[in-house]
DNA sequence: CTGAAAGCGCTTACAG
DNA sequence: CTGAAAGCGCTTACAG
């Protein structure tokens, strides 16, 4: 880039002092208009822009927010859980309205957490955003709180933890997938997806599942649970392992899976068999995706609030920054109906 | 956070000069190893961090990448273009292993270019990844030429901007798709996707194809070109009227999409239309998108290197900031063959 | 190997 | 409304 104009530059130009550039082009009300004209022009003659470095030292903050994104299971690179994406999108939307830059960090969870930190020096605040094993990843959230950082977390509340997370009712999400299949004349369950403590917000999902079947006098509903993570492969592995040990619709009317992603895969799975969604077996997914509508049949899913997710983490982490009081939040989430459930309407 | 130590508080209490604290921080030689690891460990008691404002404004420089994206067709917010999101992780991870941050903006093409300037300031170089129209975009790269700005864009090479692009070769992978229908027996096409001046990747795949044809000795096989943009329901909306207008598959053998998501729409055209791919109709994409391999018949599709982009992309303007000379990197992709062309292996 | 000093480019009391 | 001055926290010649 060609040497930069500084401020004495305009200054001079101008025939002011460096002061009187520096508050006109920060909109000080305590200069001439005319003069904060003269300046203004000068500077965009020049093409001048204030040094972000300079202005951040001298006034001891960056306006500048870190997105620390981790997600532990899935091994293949290149991939990113398409629900981050979107949270990804409406954070980097609601940090630029409020005036701030983004910077974003790919970290393991096995990461040497110190990167956290370092960034610290360059952001106002953090926002971490990932599904990882919570139990190690909490122990992070304790050294974070200790060093009095701020930041905020996507996920459930925790007790332990208490106002600094914003998610969506996984719990909710869980017992409204299990009250539409119920609706529709299912009553035999499998559950695809982690369910320990290391995954709280899978847990909840499947224990929405088990407080609906149970509301509804199905106590013994839930027939089987595997462990999986979120692929598509995945869901299509456990889906065989499903199918085999139930032979298939006889016993089984629906498969709940954690994700989309491995809906996408149970679908696979199932139509590999000679079964068909939903006739034979009703198969719903988390997250709506893009791909979940495209699927054929389209699958029924819960949709968590991105938009609103993404606003919320950057507000709140705001009002954090600024010293203000913050509350944990709990979004509603909201069911996304389509066919493979086999709903009468379409 | 706490009220941050500062190299003078490091100094203090090693008993050295904050000269000499810096130094041994920054792991000069020019420090004696034991007063090094006695500073080294008061720093790590005391949590301290470099403040980077102070150390780029000194340096002059900002150890930080700004990755611009911009995406004009596509309305849906929440929605971004899923080859992005893998150029999207693999820039970010070549970032972090140069030792760099990324500063990482959404802008609309008809948004004040300014806010590249202003985060110049932020950032040692910038990255441009997007499509839009060309003809706007071109406008601006001339004024980022003129700024002496570093920075380097995704895209095909352009002779009237040099050494600022590294792209794929889009006419090489519309040929491979053409010779592969052809292989097939294909000899009647379609292509789905815009061609114009404002696109130049798509039109450099149709181009592709065309040229395959005519090496093929089938000058006339391209029997029409629909505009569409890259989204699912385009696709679709694409098919039926080519569906219509050609009678479906008595004239037409092969649907050449410009994306994957318009593929996936064209597959559920043509499967409401009762017809069958690839029995019918062969379809193929572009990208490799997930979903194009969760799909039914998996999409034949052609994948660009991501990856390999991304390290390219950081590793060239790394050079171009250190004022190293860079040439226009054309890449070559790779057809991903799979069922939606009917080849005979599966 | 170490220290004293200058200076990166701003913002903001302080004085007028 | 404006200017002179201090200082944010570093890095790096310069001198020893």
């Amino acid at each position: 880039m060609k040497s930069k104009a500084t401020s004495f530059d305009i200054a001079y130009a101008a025939g002011v002092s460096q002061s009187t550039v520096s508050r006109a082009l920060s909109d000080s009300p305590l200069v001439n208009p005319e003069t904060r004209a003269k300046i203004k022009q000068i500077a965009a003659d020049l093409n001048y822009k204030v040094d972000k470095n300079a202005s951040n030292l001298r006034k001891q903050k960056s306006k500048t927010l870190a997105l620390l994104l981790f997600e532990d299971p899935t091994p293949d690179d290149s991939s990113i859980n398409p629900f981050f994406i979107s949270m990804l999108g409406s954070i980097t939307k609601a940090t630029a309205k409020a005036g701030y830059d983004l910077l974003i960090s790919f970290q393991n969870l096995s990461d040497d957490w110190h990167a956290v930190y370092e960034d610290s020096n360059k952001a106002d605040g953090l926002i971490l955003l990932g599904y990882g094993n919570y139990t190690d990843y909490e122990h992070k959230l304790a050294q974070l709180e200790e060093q009095e950082t701020h930041f905020l977390r996507w996920g459930a509340p925790d007790k332990n933890h208490p106002n600094i997370s914003i998610g969506s009712n996984n719990h909710e999400g869980g017992s409204m997938i299990a009250k539409h299949l119920i609706s529709l004349g299912h009553k035999r369950f499998a559950f695809i997806g982690e369910i320990n403590a290391g995954a709280p917000e899978l847990k909840a999902r499947y224990d929405g599942c088990l407080s609906a079947l149970h509301e509804m006098g199905l106590e013994e509903g839930m027939l089987a649970q595997v462990d999986a993570i979120s692929t598509e492969a995945d869901g299509y592995k456990s889906t065989v392992s499903l199918l085999d040990k139930f032979d298939g619709d006889k016993q089984l009317d629906a498969i709940v899976c954690a994700s989309d992603l491995m809906a996408i895969g149970a679908i696979r799975a199932i139509n590999d068999r000679g079964l068909k969604v939903p006739q034979d077996i009703a198969v719903v997914g988390y997250d709506n995706i893009p791909a979940s509508g495209f699927s054929t049949p389209g699958i029924t899913t819960v949709q968590q609030n991105t938009m609103l997710a993404g606003q919320l983490l950057v507000t709140n982490l705001l009002k954090l920054i600024h010293n203000e009081e913050v509350k944990d939040i709990l979004m509603q989430p909201e069911l996304v109906v389509r066919r493979s459930c086999g709903n009468a309407s379409n």
